[in-house]
DNA sequence: AACCAAAAATACTATCCAGTATATTGCCTC
DNA sequence: GAGGCAATATACTGGATAGTATTTTTGGTT
């Protein structure tokens, strides 16, 4: 890539940045064109030279955190190494982490849902319910190897996600607990509730 | 309250009812007041009779349905009978069947309470921190008890229900579960999650 | 059945904003 | 430093919709 197309590709970033603090604060129908100008010096064309319209922000916004929210959690899930309770334990403690980092994002992926297309919709709770059968698959094989004991491994994994994902609604950068130490607690927590033996 | 009254009353309800319907299958912002009253075979101006504008609406969908969500929630946290483990079960039983059922409602709770005044929204968050400082003090007796074995009982509080109030997410009646199902696994989870020896 | 008040409809206004046509700036090349 | 092109701004348009002023309908009362 060319100095010129990584220019282009680091304005785009920008224009995703400010927009994504917008959508954050306001939400997407309240939040203008013109403000995501405003809040970067600029003016409304030069985000149409961007991006197509509107909506075509807030999917790259979804696409993108999408992504980063799961890609090290997938790892960690795809990967044979280790017992279903390692793997369980770094999973969460990956997860929780991303959720936090990303919370912004992750705060609009679940508000502004509705503003999409469609097709990303069912995009998305596919993509979402692939990762929720893999993380139920993970604690099946968990009961198999008899360190944990749950009878319905898919509601498990469905309470695991939403214990997480629920963070966002409290969590505080300025609280009592660190990324890493909430993590450390909700793993805990997770182990509990897969029926797993802790030291 | 005379005949009128309640005629009043409960046409308002009506509106209610159908903005939620719409607010949940389009969103607050995309649904125009034309739109509610067309879903009722009226025009504008009655729904004006009885709402002074279109946030005054969902205002009156957040106070119902928050009230309604933790009315009975609330009364198992606040009676003392029974032992904490009984009572976390009956208050996660109430607590999903309650989501559940009011599926529509929790579900415009998450996801339109950006559109509300901030002082609604600090009212709320207020009140949902109320709820989870008492389910933390539950836990903590139960700790207290010897029935739970939890480090930290507010962050297995926030994570309860997190697992609680995803579900609107996921939960769909054509399922394999029914509510009361899902309300006995996932009490069961809870029970896992507070290091609870069962059965 | 004629009157009147309340309820609801019709018809309108004013504003906001996504998207675009046109103009301007400024940078790169020779 | 002139010419030309790419990047960005100014200025505008059209459509949507919240909210309202005015008119019509309805239904209860005598």
């Amino acid at each position: 890539m060319n100095v010129k197309q990584q220019i282009k590709e680091y304005k785009r970033e920008l224009i995703l940045d400010a927009a994504a603090k917008l959508f954050y604060e306001k939400g997407f129908q309240k939040t203008t064109i013109d403000d995501i100008g405003a809040a970067l010096g600029v003016t409304k064309p030069f985000i149409y030279t961007y991006f197509e319209n509107k909506y075509a922000i807030l999917e790259q916004l979804f696409d993108q955190s999408f992504e980063e929210l799961y890609v090290d959690v997938l790892k960690v899930l795809n990967s044979k190494q280790g017992s279903p309770k390692d793997r369980l334990r770094q999973l969460i403690t990956v997860y929780v982490e991303k959720n936090i980092e990303r919370q912004r994002f992750t705060a609009i992926m679940l508000e502004e849902e509705k503003n999409l297309s469609s097709k990303k919709i069912s995009d998305i709770r596919r993509k979402q319910r692939d990762f929720d059968t893999k993380l139920a698959r993970l604690i099946e094989e968990g009961v198999e190897a008899g360190q944990f004991r749950v009878s319905d491994p898919m509601i498990a994994s469905l309470a695991i996600s939403g214990m997480v994902r629920w963070t966002h609604r409290w969590y505080s950068p300025q609280g009592r607990l660190s990324a890493s130490e909430l993590a450390t607690r909700l793993s805990d927590l997770a182990l509990n509730l897969v029926g797993c033996a802790q030291a």
